[in-house]
DNA sequence: AAGTTTATTGACTCGTCAATCAACAAAAAA
DNA sequence: TTTTTTGTTGATTGACGAGTCAATAAACTT
């Protein structure tokens, strides 16, 4: 049976199977056999392909941070205007794919991981400087020196309503969660002068 | 040396000593034995007094919870005008307190928690609704029919902000914390009449 | 053809841990 | 003073789980 060049599509299993499982389970407190059986194959091969469990929840972690990086990408680049990127960012921050049971529980679990193993803070600071940059671009040509503040509001806003959205009770209102950050913008984006 | 009535101070100093472990931990990792060690008893009696690991977590939530309603409650108890208490909010979620290692790795994990276990969702939708209605009462005065969303979007941005100082590397800023919101205040109510 | 690398797993080690239980001790009630 | 209630723990159960290892097999190299 054993084709060679499994090494990537094993690993991508693994990685797809981990998100499921955290998903699943709500929490890190998942077995490494209940990921490697969900990926088709034993736990020892998921031993011997990423070496331990903590390694495998950072390429989870990796992986979800690059999803969410290609969908803000991808949304960037249909926008035309400052006002365009700034609602792309929203659009992508807020897309139904983020508000899977997967996402979720990636998201509230990698928060909790950065506490404790530096790898994941790295991983999150990196995903909030490119937030962040993102925001600025379109940013700057409206609000000047105040771009800024305004991005560090931005950015922590959308993580604090992306958390309210997923924790309250009944199904997550991703244009609604879009409608509160926007009125935060334009508000900031009315009072320039001030 | 079985005195009577010691029910509630085991309790009490297990519930302390769970959320220290968590702390300490950084996640609901924690074993009955530990938590108990640190409460200066035996894994048995922590078993006999709670039942379960998981009914530890929820008292040691409550507590938390009930932490930091007296801390709002104590500010907003010397705060005059609706700014005022609107400000003793923001001082009561961003005090020093609440940026300890034992609060942060509480609320992280209860938001993780949350996800799957009903009773923890429901505690922390009280918090929300407390919180709301705290700011609803300052923004009243101030953004009449805009309070509601207003309030709406403070409770999140106050999540958020509180997220993204606590993940960051380096010491947590309360002040710039508390500055961020602030801005966002000042800003939306100078827009009030847009 | 012999040797090497890659793929794969069942079985195993060594450890942990939540929860239970039997037993003991002291105070309160009867 | 017997009995019941409350406090307390060491020992145990029963289960699970991360990581290792030896063994098997297919493919690729020489």
């Amino acid at each position: 049976m054993p084709k060679l060049g499994m090494e990537p599509i094993r690993k991508a299993a693994l990685v797809k199977a981990t998100i499921v499982e955290i998903g699943r389970a709500g929490s890190l407190d998942v077995t490494v056999s209940q990921i490697a059986k969900r990926a088709g194959m034993s736990s020892a091969l998921a031993h011997h392909y990423f070496g331990s469990k903590e390694e495998m929840f950072l390429a989870a972690m990796r992986h979800v941070l690059t999803l969410y990086g290609a969908e803000v990408r991808g949304a960037l680049a249909t926008a035309e205007g400052p006002e365009g990127r700034l609602h792309a960012v929203l659009r992508a921050s807020f897309s139904p794919g983020n508000f899977r049971r997967e996402a979720v529980g990636a998201w509230l679990n990698f928060w909790v991981l950065a506490q404790t193993v530096p790898e994941a803070k790295r991983l999150l600071a990196v995903y909030q400087r490119r937030l962040r940059s993102n925001l600025l671009a379109g940013l700057r040509p409206l609000a000047g020196n105040r771009a800024g503040a305004m991005a560090d509001g931005l950015g922590a806003l959308i993580d604090g309503v992306y958390l309210r959205e997923v924790l309250k009770s009944g199904p997550p209102d991703s244009a609604a969660a879009v409608a509160v950050v926007l009125d935060y913008l334009n508000t900031e984006l009315k009072g320039k002068g001030a």
